[in-house]
DNA sequence: CTGTTAGCGCTTTCAC
DNA sequence: GTGAAAGCGCTAACAG
């Protein structure tokens, strides 16, 4: 048996040929130009399909000559996922110059709608594709739908704004993800009974407000033996999580379970770990082995905590992965491919030590 | 802020200029063919190192004219493996057609390792790129160490050949992929104490044995109170693996947790799920949801029995991705590009209810 | 050993 | 509306 899955070797000219038309008139079509007669357009579609003819992407390249400009705009500051990102990018350096792809990195104060809607109006034209950490926002939102009708390429990339008439999103489903966070937690704790923490770093940011209800939605439904405390709001921050879960920690010296929504690690992992505290309260040396300690994203950090057993799990969204996502979809966009919508899709990853990847 | 991460636009005809020779030397010199002296060599590379030159890939695809020929050797018979990586290809027929790809898939007796390198053999000139599931035998590795010599690019996949020279492995170490199924179920399972029984297809086949081998690493040095029962041979059969694993079960009440190392899904499901026996044994109505059952594999069957709590999780390898790595590890082989790492390791997927793709 | 040259299959002017 | 023709940056003969 040996079944061929891509056959096709025709070029432009067999179907300007077969329609009886010239290579640019066929040309003018598959780009949908305008200044063709109705019906020879017909003509040529219909030869096109009728031979299930596929333009020769490579020769398409070289011909257009230019080279395409996309660029990334991120969060401005110190982020560690920004420069996760920028790492990805940077190891595909080879890759890109390969094909003659620009990618620019433009940090915004992302969390300023009005700056950043500003900032998006102000590269209109300048790009032929956009990779937007965008917030779900009006003037966003408008600044978004402008560059797409300019003919801006634009996908979200980790915080969506569906609204938005952007082509694509790569991402997470945050709320699937807290789900995850929430069966985890609930499963690990076993058949021990208790409470369970909860720091975020704001419930007004859209990915944490969803990833904690879909972690109530499985703690309510599915944990009746465990009761969630009211949100810890850190402002992912190192110094302020763990103050207020040490705290926390004190008055509730039941606490079996602890979800941690966004960044503020280094901290949580303080507070947990504090022995002078847990000596006062549950006469342990330690809580950080007895509370299921479950979070977000594989950092060299949390890496550490998982192999020392104070972390159990983190749920991760592969950052390389949606680097070279939102670079392969804005070309695919832009070279009017299709896009392979099962290699784009951004998994929830459970990471526990033995498959830290 | 901007950084360029991808500047280049010199060609050929630059690097030629600046070494003072002609293209045809330096494009000899880029693909190491014989027939130039020694220095004119070392000012060329000079030349394309200085300006870390990047040859167009557009422009050498086209320019070559032929289509590359790929194959996929795998398993004969009626397995879901196999028609899933099928199904993948096909998904990327498109793409594939678009870059003048042929894809094919080819049948063998994989199990037997006489026919497998004969097939191989047979192959020898026929194909650019070959990726193979294969067998860790001599014969094997030796047929693909003369298809190596040949020039053919071989990737392994799923199942490795380590000891060959094949180019590249596409998928998952067996032995994590075990550890991180043992981790699960001694996690699971919590403070309870008890037997876990493994049922594999054969200990015989290397990805079974590696695996098995992973999950008892893990029990034995880190859940003291789980015992583990003697592996039971279902030979990927539900059936079999039905009537071995009910057995079992009758036997030892105490049974807290199962994994199942490869296929035979159906049959471990019923056993677990049979209320005549369980009724006999623990006076329940039914052993699903008591125990810990950890397998391989995202299929309609498994995706099914995690949404109804009767597995508990599965160890993932991706299939999608492994088709689509093998594809563009071929082709980057094939284009004396460099293979993105990152982007071709295929992950250990831990996929549980809420995060199920 | 090295250089010249004719394309590869498109896109893009520029004519008609 | 439509067509002719000049490349895009390489590869692969074929000459020398």
């Amino acid at each position: 048996m040996a079944e061929t899955l891509a056959p096709t070797a025709l070029t432009l000219k067999d179907i300007a040929r077969e329609a009886g038309v010239s290579l640019a008139t066929v040309d003018r079509v598959l780009h949908n130009r305008p200044g063709v007669r109705p019906d020879t357009v017909r003509r040529v579609k219909d030869a096109i399909a009728r031979n299930s003819f596929q333009p020769h992407v490579a020769a398409a390249e070289l011909a257009r000559g230019r080279a395409r400009r996309f660029a990334f705009v991120m969060p401005s500051g110190p982020n560690p996922f920004m420069q996760q990102i920028e790492a990805y990018l940077g190891e595909m350096a080879a890759w890109l110059s390969a094909r003659r792809l620009n990618v620019e990195m433009i940090a915004t104060d992302v969390f300023e709608p009005a700056a950043l809607a500003a900032s998006l109006e102000a590269l209109s034209g300048d790009y032929d594709g956009l990779a937007v950490v965008a917030l779900d926002h009006p003037s966003v939102r408008a600044a978004i739908n402008d560059l797409v009708d300019a003919g801006t390429k634009v996908v979200t990339l980790v915080s969506d704004v569906p609204s938005s008439r952007r082509h694509h999103y790569v991402g997470i489903d945050n709320i699937a993800a807290g789900r995850t966070a929430g069966a985890l937690v609930g499963r690990l704790v076993g058949q021990r009974s208790g409470k369970v923490a909860i720091v975020a770093g704001s419930q007004g940011l859209r990915d944490h407000a969803e990833r904690i209800f879909g972690f109530n939605q499985v703690m309510g439904s599915e944990f009746p033996d465990l009761s969630v405390l009211p949100v810890l709001e850190g402002r992912d921050d190192d110094g302020r999580s763990e103050q207020l879960l040490a705290r926390l920690l004190g008055k509730h010296p039941d606490i079996v379970g602890l979800y941690n929504v966004g960044a503020g690690t280094q901290g949580v992992a303080k507070a947990l770990n504090d022995k002078a505290l847990n000596e006062k309260t549950s006469g342990a040396a330690g809580r950080d082995k007895q509370v299921v300690f479950v979070g977000h994203d594989v950092t060299a950090l949390t890496r550490r905590l998982l192999l020392q057993g104070v972390m159990d799990a983190a749920i991760s969204q592969n950052p390389g992965h949606e680097a070279r996502a939102a670079v392969r979809v804005l070309l695919a966009l832009a070279r009017g491919e299709p896009i392979l919508s099962e290699q784009e899709k951004i998994r929830i990853d459970i990471v526990m030590r033995d498959n830290l990847p």
